[in-house]
Order: C-alpha cells, then sequence, then structure tokens
RNA sequence: GCCGAGGUGGCGGAAUGGUAGACGCGACGGUCUCAAAAACCGUUGGGCAUAACGCCCGUGCGGGUUCGACUCCCGCCCUCGGCACCA
C-alpha cells in the first residue's frame, strides 16, 4: 500500500520517531514559540488591515478552565483566528471576572485571603488557556479586581451618579439569606438566588440603583443588532413594557389629603365592569382607607403577607387571598361605589400598587370575585354570547355592553376613545409602564469595587473627588458576613473626612455588583494600561463597538442588558459615539454528557488529563465536531478516537515524501485534487463564517480521504499536491493551530502559518465534470443518470427517455408534466 | 399559561423546496500480525425479495399545499430554555 511507503522506505524506527504526531512536543514547542514572537500581540492599526473585535466573554475565575469553558472558548478562538486569516487586524483579549462571592465565601471556608485565592486562580487558568492554544493577546488582560481597574468602575459611577442615573434609595430588596446580601431582581430566579438557589426575601434597605428604567424604551429598539432572535425576545420580555391607563377612583368621602385611588390597567375597555378596587398590602392608602371594624383583619393580613416569601407570593398556583377594608371607592364614569380589599396577588411595585377587579374579564380578578362572592358584570360581549353567566374571564376582544355610551362599539375602538374621555375628565390619563425596575447594585460584600461616596451629618450624600480614586479595598477585612459589608467593621475605612465641609465623615460600605464590571470591560480591552482614564478614546475608537461578540445565552437579561444600558449612559456622557456595544452576537450552546450538564461536582470531565494524553488540538476539534456549536454538544469520550485519526492522517498526508511524484501527472487526477481542494476551500470558508465549526471539520476528513485515495493512484504531480496539502493546513489552522504550524514548517514554509491568508478558491475549479441528474416518475427516484456538469435541458430529458428503466414506467403511460433542475433533477409526469 | 428553540439510523449529527442519513462514533466482515493494538479496505435506516433487475416503508403524530416536503402551511404530542398573579 502505497499510504505507508513513504514511512517503511526510511529506517523504520528512525522514521517512527521523527515521523509521529506527538501532539504534547509540538504543542509546547509552538505555544512557547507564539508568546515568544507576539504573534497574537495586536496593534491597534495595522497598514492595510480592517480591525476586527472577536470578544468573548470573560470568565469568572474559579480556578479551572473546565470542559463547558473549552467549548467556549475554543470555539471563539477558532473564529477569532478566522477572521485574522481573512485579513483583518483581529483583537481577541483575555481577562477574568474575578471580584465575587466564590472567592470570598472560599475565603472564609478555608481562611485565604480573597485576593491570594483568586490570584492563584487566574495563574492555573492563565496556563491552561496557554495549554488550549488560545490566541489571545495576553498584553492586554485585564483583572477586574486590581485597583487600576476597578478606579475607573468608580470613575464612572460617579459619572452616573452626577447624571441623575444613580441613586440611593430606601424600599424592598432581594435579600439571599446564605449570600447575606442584597441581588438585583435579574439575579433572582424563580424566587430564589440565582448564585446560590436559597429563597430570596424581601427586605427593607437603603440600596444604591441604576436608572437603567430612564432607557427601557432605547433598549427594546434592537431591529439594528445582529443577535440571535432568542436573545432579543428574552430582553423585551424582561423589559415589559405595556401601554395603558392611569384610572382614578374617587375616594373623597373619605376626607383624606388623598381625594384619588389610582390604578393602573391595560384594558380600559374593561372600566366598567369594576365591580371592586384591590390594594397590595404595602399601598400607602391601606392604612388609611380601612375602616375600624376591619382593622384587626387588615392589620393581620398585612402582616402576614410580609412575611410570606416573594416566591410563594409570586405563585401562579397559590390561591388569591384577600380581605375588605370596609372602604368603597367611585368609579368616576358610572358613579358606582365598589369595595376597596386588600390582596397580595396585587403587587405594589407595579404600575400603582393598585388595580380595578373586572372579574368578567381578567382571569385573575375572576377567581378572585368567585372565592368571595363579588359580582361579575359582562362589558365586552363575546361575538356569540347569549347574556347568560361566564363559565371563566372573556379576554379576548368583543361588544362594548353595559358601557353607557359606548355600548354597541368594538372594544378596540372603545379601548382608545374611553381612554380619551378619561383624559378629557382629568380622571386618568394614558401611561406606559414597565416590567423592568432600577438595576439594584449594591452588595453587603467584601470582594468588590467599594461605593466611592462619603456619607456627611451635615453635606449628606457626597461623592468621593475624582482625584481621590481609587477608593482602595482595604487588604485587611474581616470576611464573616453579618448582613451588612465587612467594611462597615474597617474603622480605618469608613472613618474619613468630608471632601465638602472637612468635618469627620464616613464612607458608603456596600460594594458593587460585579455586573457592574463587565458592564465596560469591552471597552477597558481597547487600552488596558490607560491610567489617565477608562479608557483612550482613539483606541476606543479603533475596536469599538465589538464586532463580533460570543458567550452563553444565560446572560440575556443580566450581562447583555447591563452593558447596553452602560453604552447609553456612556454615550449620554459624551465618553463614547456608538449606541451599541455589541454589533453582532453569537450564544454557543450548552456541553453536556450523559444528558447531563457537565459539572465540576457531579459529571466532572477534567481538561488537563485530556489534553495531556489526545493534545489540545484533538480536544479543541472534537469540541468543535460534536454538533453546531449554537446548539450545544453531547460529549462522549469514545467520539475522540474520530478526530484523533483524523489528525493523524492530517499529518501522515503531510509528511509524505513527494520526490517520488511523477514529472507529469494524470490530467484527470491531477483536475481531481485541485477539485476537491477547491470545494473544500468553499465549503470551509462559507462555514466557519457562520460558526459551522462541524461541517467545516467534515469537509476537510472528507478531503483527507479523498487525497489519500488520489495519492494511491501515484499520478500527481507534486505542486498540484503541495497545493492541495496547503489549503488543507491554511484551513485546519483556525481549528487546529499547533499541528497546523507545525506541519506548516515541515512543509516548507515560513513561521507562520497564523500569520497567513485563507485560500481563496475558484467555483470553475471546484465544479464537478459529471453530475448525477436524478430522474423520477411522479416525484419518485427512479433512475440516476451521470452526465457533463454542461448538461442542456433538452440532453437531460433525451437522456432520460433512452433510459430503460425510465422506459418501463413509461410504458402505456402519458407525460403530461416535465419538471428539470438543472444539474439535479428531471422530473417526469405521467398519468 | 405565555414566549423561544428543537424532535432525522444503535449514538453525535448532515441536508432549509429537488438523490434523506454527509462526516464521525459504534457494530460487523476483511487486510496486515505469532497474537493483540494501531492503521487501512468494505458493509451498516427498516421491511419484502424469484437475491437479479428490484419493490415498499421511513425525518415526533394527523391533515394540507406542491410535479416534488425533513424543509412551507394548519392542528396536536413530546423535550429543552426563558418568563410567569406585571393588571
Amino acid at each position: 500500500m502505497t499510504t505507508t511507503r513513504s514511512r517503511q522506505d526510511r529506517d523504520p524506527e528512525a522514521a517512527r520517531s521523527r515521523d509521529r504526531y506527538e501532539p504534547s512536543t509540538i504543542e509546547a514547542k509552538w505555544q512557547e514559540r507564539w508568546e515568544r514572537e507576539g504573534v497574537y500581540r495586536t496593534p491597534d492599526h495595522v497598514p492595510g488591515k480592517d480591525n476586527w473585535y472577536a470578544l468573548v466573554m470573560f470568565p469568572y475565575p474559579s480556578g479551572d478552565v473546565h470542559i463547558g469553558h473549552w467549548y467556549q472558548y475554543a470555539g471563539a478562538d477558532a473564529h477569532a483566528r478566522f477572521k485574522r486569516m481573512q485579513g483583518y487586524n483581529v483583537l481577541h483579549p483575555m481577562g477574568f471576572d474575578s471580584f465575587g462571592l466564590p472567592a470570598e465565601n472560599a475565603a472564609i471556608a478555608s481562611n485565604i485571603h480573597p485576593r491570594i485565592y483568586t490570584e492563584a486562580n487566574i495563574a492555573n487558568m492563565r496556563r491552561q488557556f496557554r495549554s488550549m492554544g488560545a490566541g489571545y493577546d495576553w498584553d492586554r488582560e485585564l483583572e477586574t479586581h486590581s485597583p487600576e481597574y476597578y478606579r475607573w468602575n468608580q470613575y464612572l459611577f460617579l459619572k452616573l451618579y452626577k447624571a441623575g442615573l444613580a441613586y440611593r434609595s430606601r424600599g424592598f430588596a432581594n435579600w439571599c439569606e446564605s449570600c447575606q446580601t442584597t441581588v438585583a431582581n435579574e439575579q433572582v430566579l424563580d424566587g430564589a438566588c440565582e448564585r446560590c438557589g436559597t429563597t430570596i426575601v424581601r427586605r427593607e434597605m437603603d440600596q444604591w440603583f441604576f436608572r437603567i428604567t430612564a432607557y427601557a424604551d432605547e433598549l427594546l429598539e434592537m431591529d439594528d443588532l445582529d443577535w440571535p432572535n432568542k436573545i432579543k425576545v428574552m430582553q423585551a420580555n424582561w423589559i415589559g413594557r405595556s401601554g395603558g391607563v392611569d384610572f382614578d377612583f374617587d375616594i373623597s368621602e373619605y376626607g383624606l389629603a388623598e381625594t384619588r385611588l389610582t390604578t393602573f390597567t391595560t384594558r380600559i375597555d374593561t372600566v366598567y365592569g369594576a365591580t371592586f378596587v384591590v390594594l397590595a398590602p404595602e399601598h400607602p392608602l391601606v392604612e388609611q382607607l380601612t375602616q375600624p371594624e376591619q382593622r384587626e383583619s387588615v392589620v393581620g393580613y398585612v402582616e402576614q403577607a410580609a412575611r410570606t416569601s416573594e416566591i410563594e407570593r409570586t405563585s401562579t398556583e397559590r390561591e388569591k387571598t384577600g380581605v375588605p377594608t370596609g372602604a368603597y371607592a367611585t368609579n368616576p364614569l358610572n358613579a358606582e361605589r365598589v369595595p376597596i380589599l386588600v390582596g397580595d396577588y396585587v403587587l405594589a411595585t407595579y404600575g400603582t400598587g393598585a388595580v380595578m377587579g373586572v372579574p368578567a374579564h381578567d382571569d385573575r380578578d375572576f377567581v378572585f370575585a368567585k372565592k368571595y362572592g363579588l359580582p361579575v358584570r359582562v362589558v365586552i360581549a363575546p361575538d356569540d354570547w347569549d347574556g347568560s353567566d361566564l363559565e371563566e374571564a372573556y379576554l379576548a376582544p368583543g361588544t362594548q355592553v353595559n358601557s353607557d355610551e359606548f355600548d354597541g362599539l368594538p372594544s378596540a375602538e372603545s379601548i382608545e376613545r374611553i381612554a380619551d374621555k378619561i383624559e378629557a375628565g382629568q380622571i386618568g390619563h394614558r401611561r406606559v409602564t414597565y416590567r423592568m425596575r432600577d438595576w439594584q447594585f449594591s452588595r453587603q460584600r467584601y470582594w468588590g469595587t467599594p461605593i466611592p461616596i462619603i456619607h456627611c451629618k451635615s453635606c449628606g450624600t457626597v461623592p468621593v473627588p475624582v482625584s481621590d480614586l481609587p477608593v482602595r479595598l482595604p487588604d485587611e477585612a474581616e470576611f464573616k458576613p453579618t448582613g451588612r459589608s465587612p467594611l462597615a467593621d474597617d474603622p480605618d475605612f469608613i472613618n474619613t473626612i468630608c471632601p465638602d465641609c472637612g468635618e469627620p465623615a464616613r464612607r458608603e460600605t456596600d460594594t458593587m455588583d460585579t455586573f457592574v464590571d463587565s458592564s465596560w470591560y469591552h471597552l477597558r480591552f481597547a487600552s488596558p494600561q490607560e491610567s489617565e482614564a477608562p479608557f483612550d478614546p482613539d483606541a476606543v475608537r479603533a475596536w469599538l463597538p465589538v464586532h463580533q461578540y460570543m458567550g452563553g445565552a444565560e446572560h440575556a437579561v443580566m450581562h447583555l442588558l447591563y452593558s447596553r444600558f452602560f453604552g447609553k449612559a456612556l454615550r449620554d456622557l459624551g465618553l463614547v459615539d456608538f449606541d451599541e456595544p455589541f454589533t453582532r452576537l453569537f450564544n454557543q450552546g450548552l456541553l453536556i454528557k450523559d444528558h447531563r450538564k457537565i459539572s465540576k461536582r457531579s459529571n466532572p470531565l477534567a481538561p488537563d488529563a485530556l489534553v495531556a494524553r489526545y493534545g489540545a488540538d484533538a480536544i479543541r476539534c472534537y469540541l468543535m465536531f460534536l454538533g453546531p456549536w449554537d446548539q450545544g454538544g453531547d460529549w462522549s469520550d469514545d467520539g475522540l478516537s474520530g478526530i484523533t485519526r483524523w489528525l493523524n492522517r492530517v499529518w501522515d498526508l503531510a509528511v509524505r515524501d513527494i520526490a517520488g511524484l511523477p514529472e507529469v501527472g494524470d490530467p484527470e487526477t491531477e483536475r481531481e485534487l485541485v477539485r476537491a481542494a477547491h470545494k473544500t476551500t468553499r465549503r470551509a470558508v462559507l462555514d466557519l463564517e457562520r460558526f459551522k465549526f462541524n461541517t467545516t471539520i467534515a469537509a476537510l476528513m472528507e478531503l483527507s480521504g479523498d487525497m489519500n485515495r488520489i495519492w494511491d493512484r501515484g499520478s500527481v504531480t507534486a505542486a498540484a499536491w503541495s497545493d492541495a496539502i496547503e489549503r488543507m493546513l491554511l484551513i485546519t489552522a483556525p481549528l487546529a493551530p499547533h499541528i497546523a504550524e507545525e506541519l506548516w514548517e515541515r512543509t516548507g514554509h515560513p513561521f507562520s502559518i497564523h500569520n497567513e491568508a485563507l485560500p481563496g478558491w475558484d467555483d470553475e475549479l471546484a465544479a464537478d465534470e459529471v453530475i448525477t441528474v436524478v430522474v423520477q416518475i411522479n416525484g419518485k427516484v427512479r433512475e440516476r443518470l451521470e452526465l457533463p456538469a454542461d448538461v442542456t435541458e433538452d440532453q437531460a430529458f433525451e437522456a432520460a427517455f433512452a433510459s430503460d428503466r425510465v422506459k418501463s414506467y413509461l410504458d402505456g403511460a402519458e407525460v403530461v408534466r416535465r419538471i428539470y433542475v438543472p444539474g439535479k433533477l428531471v422530473n417526469l409526469v405521467v398519468r
């Protein structure tokens, strides 16, 4: 067999040791050389090249680049390398999101300082990223826990604070008992802490907020974002814009300061069906409206509600409860007096914290009214309604009834007419509300960015002067969580002087949510050493917005929304001049194993051991070969052998001795080789652009099989063979950077393949000479014809009719229609 | 409940109106070997079959559009992800 001839020709032992693919040897060698020669160092400008910012979400330094990280970072690296070989000046930076609770918790558990713990983890992960062969520019690495980074968190916070986009407010916050800190709404999943799963309780306290709601409408504008639709939908749902009407009931009969009780509804067309009003237990008027006879039950109910956890209160499964206040509200439209109740299915934080109860046209009001015997009045008649009682609330549009002058109108029209009337009568107005709340970002923990604020008895809340930044996190601190920030127990930290009046004052002791760090890190990567500003405007102009952002979908309404908000706020502050930070976004899927998520504890898969055994290139390629990157992958240990075989074959093909190839090749075989190489190039380049690594590798596998067969015929020239090998290596380079580099050198090319351009392709050379044309009879494949690629329609039909097989189907039948798809098929419709 | 993605051989997957199952794993058979491993070659959706030439069925289920449907439309079922008393 010719395949092994070149090896057998030489001294077998020596040849084997020289020519065998040994990933561990070559990978270390090239990683060292790439670094030494600064192959991936990225200047801001390279003459003749466009810039491409390929950013992958940076990791929290847990200490280990686990296989799920590999899945993410290997794919992102391959795509960045691909763009680089397309001729872009590519910025593909890496850093660490290194503030946060795990380090602090580990510090408490093992009595190591979070900084020591974090920095050890970073060192290990940096080593692991190197072993992956990722093409990062390590000169641009950033770590968010370094004062050089977080001082700019503080700086940007002060900018936002002065612009009124950051504020402190007292209210009910999401408190995690286990993490001993508050968390933002976005960080509560199913009523539990996103990080640890502990049930969140509400706790009233002073907290810091970013006014993200000021940008709610602009954040909904996502048409120009080349993002997965899924993420856009999730963000739109999270923001939850709904237009409706604030409608005032009259409560002047109680002689209170407030003469009106404002409710919010999106269904003002149903207002004539309001038979009661429900207040949230926290509504400020509950206290004043409650009548003496009801006081005891209302107070009991409100206390009970306060003790109920958020998760329980917002469960749709739970039976709706409420108590009457004994007070009544008058509907100004029809002068009807309806009872006011308190019910905890009404949320204090949405709309006005009060709703009009329209049981006929709202599911929740319906069950509530049935339970408490409140009247149900139909005001929107279904098309076929016979006037009988409803079995359930009718939510669809219909015809207005029991609604004074609006009777007979379609509800779609009356919804506007009634709103007009309310606005004209000054008993309410149209309003837009949002589900999204402001971003609560203060945390009562140590390992984060101190909020640069000083509380002064006489001057109030005073920002730390920019010249005093950074407010450093004290190195020595007692980390044990007590429900307030550990910084509060550090006298050296809290005691300071008011910058305004010079009197003794106290520092703010809360630290920032780590999502603040990641809301602008993409800007910092443009000029990570910049010491006079958070970023150098010229560098930002050179790189931003990010051309291609890559990362998991789990950040849809956290990081990705916060970053967009920061971008818009910084734009309005004049710090950047673009609207969106991430032009294109690609979400890789989840890597699973045995139908379960791979996790450190329950389903481990240690990459270091795999790399030692199979090499980084094999692991990278295997992860990319599992399936389409956006759909995630299903790891199985067995599958690796396919990739290993392929890499061995690539090696074997490339190191063959081409000296023995003929001077003049067989033209047909040569064309075949050229065709295979150009076809593969086309497939690979188009697929890599779309992150279809799996089909790129499949194409390369086919090429290696084709080349192996062609070699065996011994009839191609060295030039043709070498050109095909070159193409194969160049396309392999973004996927398996080490083996490609090694073979590039062994085939006589100068360092480095990663500075080369991807090959182009020629559609004519890639075109088949003979094509298979399928002949269908009534849509069923009955014959396959090998015809010249330039076959005409007439010739194709002629060939079809000449086929004995086809004839047998046409016997005694009449061809009533013929369809021709050029280069593909002929379909004969017979009767 | 609402929104989104998906459902294709034993397994991972390919093909988005035109040859279903590319590529790979696994399995089976073979070459090489004392043997094994590796490597290489071949077979591999199911059924029928006069075994040759073939035929039928087949992409979650039921309909539809079309000369032709994994692909488009309608109605279901299931899996995964997100949201969920937001008035």
